[in-house]
DNA sequence: TTCTGTGCTAGACTTTGTCTAAACGCAATT
DNA sequence: AATTGCGTTTAGACAAAGTCTAGCACAGAA
C-alpha cells in the first residue's frame, strides 16, 4: 500500500464530501475508514478494515471501526452482507446487485441484477416497508 | 409441554425412520434433538434447541447439540438460515421456500416459493454447482 | 472560562460457536 | 469373559466476533 500503485479510489476531499452528503460528520477516523472502504468496491469485514486502516500506523480503535461501520450501514454508505455465519461483511458497492458465495473458499462475488430475474415480490405486511431483498447464490466445488 | 397438548409432530419411531433415511445413526441424543426440531416446522437456533431438549431433564450436552445440528444440515434434514449476524438459525421446514425477516423484532417468516418469481439464474462457474439460492426479504416498521 | 455535546478509546465483557481429551456404549473378536 | 475398536457424547477450556463502559479530548456555546 505505497504510493507506487495507481489509486482508483476517492481522494480525501471526495471522501469528506461523500460523508457530508450522507449526513455524517467527517471526523479523522471516519475519513480514514471510508478511504479504505472506497479505495475500490469490496466485501470486507470489520477485522479487515481495522487491519487495513492501521496498516502503517495505529490510527483507529476497534470500537470506532465497529461503530463507524454500523453508522455507515445505517446511513446507506455501505451495505451489510450476511453469508458467513461467523462474521458480517460490508459491501462498499452500493449499486444494486446480488451475490454468489463460494462456500468452500468463503469467496464472495457480485452478481449483476440483470443476471437474476426477480419477479413479483410479496407485499410487505401492513405498516411495514421492504428494506431490501437479498439474493445469495451458494455454490461449491463438485 | 405435557401430554395434554395435541402433538402434531412425529413420534419416536417416525423420527428414527427419518434419521435412517438420511443415513444418520439414530442415537438417543439425535432422536431427542430431531423430535424437538420436527415437532413443528420452525426456525430455531442452537441455544433454543439446547434449552428445549433439556427442558425437563438434562439429556444432551451443548457440544452434541451443535454437532448434531451441523450433521443434520449436512445430511439435508434441516436448512441453515442466515438472517441475524449474531446467530445461525436452523429451519426444520425443508419444503423449498424463501424468508421474510422483520429486522426490528428479529421475527422470521416463511414465504411460499410462488410468491417470489425467480427467473434465470447465472450459471455456476466451471466445476461448481449451485447448492442453493437464498432469498431474504428484509422488512421493518415504517 | 465553564458548560455541553459529540466522538474516540482501552479494555473488560458477552455471546456464539469450536475444540480437546477423556469416557462411554456397544458390537465383534479372542 | 476379557479385549479391542470405533463411533458418539461430554465437560469444560478456548477462540472469535462484537458490544459496552467509563473516562478523555475537543469544539462550540454561553
Ligand atoms: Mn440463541
Ligand atoms: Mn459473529
Ligand atoms: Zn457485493
Ligand atoms: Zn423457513
Amino acid at each position: 500500500m505505497k504510493q507506487e500503485q495507481r489509486n482508483t479510489g476517492l481522494d480525501r476531499e471526495a471522501v469528506v464530501r461523500k460523508l457530508r452528503e450522507h449526513g455524517i460528520t467527517p471526523t479523522q477516523q471516519r475519513v480514514d475508514i471510508a478511504t479504505v472502504l472506497f479505495e475500490r468496491p469490496q466485501h470486507v469485514c470489520a477485522d479487515q478494515v481495522l487491519a487495513q486502516v492501521n496498516a502503517v500506523e495505529s490510527l483507529v480503535s476497534k470500537a470506532t471501526v465497529y461503530n463507524t461501520l454500523g453508522l455507515f450501514a445505517k446511513k446507506g454508505l455501505v451495505r451489510e452482507v450476511l453469508v458467513d455465519p461467523t462474521r458480517l461483511f460490508y459491501d462498499s458497492n452500493m449499486i444494486p446487485h446480488h451475490h454468489m458465495y463460494h462456500s468452500d473458499s468463503g469467496m464472495l462475488e457480485d452478481v449483476a441484477p440483470g443476471q437474476v430475474q426477480l419477479g413479483a415480490l410479496p407485499e410487505a405486511p401492513e405498516g411495514m416497508v421492504i428494506e431490501g431483498v437479498d439474493v445469495v447464490i451458494r455454490v461449491r466445488r463438485i
